[in-house]
DNA sequence: GTACCTTTGAAAACGGATCTCAACCAGCCG
DNA sequence: CGGCTGGTTGAGATCCGTTTTCAAAGGTAC
């Protein structure tokens, strides 16, 4: 189940968002030399409506279903324009797949992954992004990006008792794209 | 340059806790009914007896030094077998690599990561476990295992001028093995 | 020795990311 | 409009790290 940002709650601001953001690929499409097609508005749109981490492949299906004919290659070149203009970032939580959400005016944050469901949760917290530089500081490290991500099992599947015992140390989870947002 | 633990620095200490993993993974082999072979031998030491973060690759290669005879696949599977003891620990740097390092009697500790040189920095913060330890209650999610990691340019490569204009947002490091512990 | 295992390594399969290349098409010019 | 130029596209190939397969080799118990 794919959550669309125009789906079920309609609101003026994400109206404005989406505008926004369009403005911006466009502009960089423009600013690049290259040129405005089908297949690049079909896939930013379709990123842009949908609220969730999504792999190339994640992506690639849902376009599939507007335009069978676009292939994978081209989602992979869009993606990689849409990270470039700022309005993707790039995420991975441990399965091996590169995971892409939106970036643009929507604040950094870091994630809570459950092992037992798949589903993740996103924070943010103000002091430990400050303890961490400070912590760089005391290596003279320039940090340019971080990442911070806690695997566990959440308070949904603790309910479900066999779950607790699912993970081994070293375990990578079966990430499923089912994302809850959080402060 | 692969730093060895007995290479330039021969402490009682090291030695002894060197016994102490081969038990440990000895225990282990016994209790899940294998055998102790040369083979797993040979990889355990060349495991234990490096102190960096290693790719099976690199494991393979140095283990093909002593004899040219053992398979990656073996690597592989003695490094997973390393892992479910407890001896041994994965991590990601982001280049699409799976890294090894030791586990056993080795805190915890987070990863800095040079994205000019590829060194690796691990740190740890006692207040940023707590604070993730916090926000992970807030949420009702029992956490198992978390990462984090910074990258940026580190002290050293900061000298090198142009070194800082290197990496774009979503750029992933080549990362180079040529790890410096921190505190 | 024999029967019954596990272990091993070469090679193949796998899966995600990335590249190649010939056909295609957008934008421009006359 | 038609033709030209150079960026775009998609199928398939390639890459590369990981994981599996399978037949041969090696241990162990009796």
């Amino acid at each position: 189940m794919i959550k669309s940002r125009f789906g079920w709650s309609w609101m003026e601001t994400d109206r404005y968002l989406f505008e926004k953001e369009r403005q911006i690929f466009l502009e960089h499409i423009k600013l690049a030399g290259l040129r405005w097609t089908g297949q690049r508005e079909l896939i930013m749109n379709t990123f842009l409506i949908t609220e969730e981490h999504l792999t190339i492949d994640d992506l690639h299906r849902l376009v599939h279903r507007e335009d069978p004919s676009v292939g994978h290659t081209t989602v992979y070149r869009t993606l990689r324009l849409l990270t470039e203009a700022g309005l993707a970032r790039e995420v991975r939580f441990g399965d091996n797949k590169t995971y892409f959400e939106h970036h643009y005016n929507h604040d950094h944050h870091d994630h809570m992954i459950c092992t037992a469901c798949g589903s993740v949760i996103e924070f943010f917290s103000e002091a430990i992004e400050s303890l961490q530089d400070k912590m760089a500081e005391q290596f003279r490290f320039v940090p340019t990006h971080h990442s911070l991500r806690m695997w566990g099992i959440c308070a949904e599947c603790q309910n479900k008792t066999e779950a607790i015992i699912t993970a081994p140390p070293g375990a990578q989870p079966r990430v499923r794209v089912k994302s809850v947002v959080g402060g």
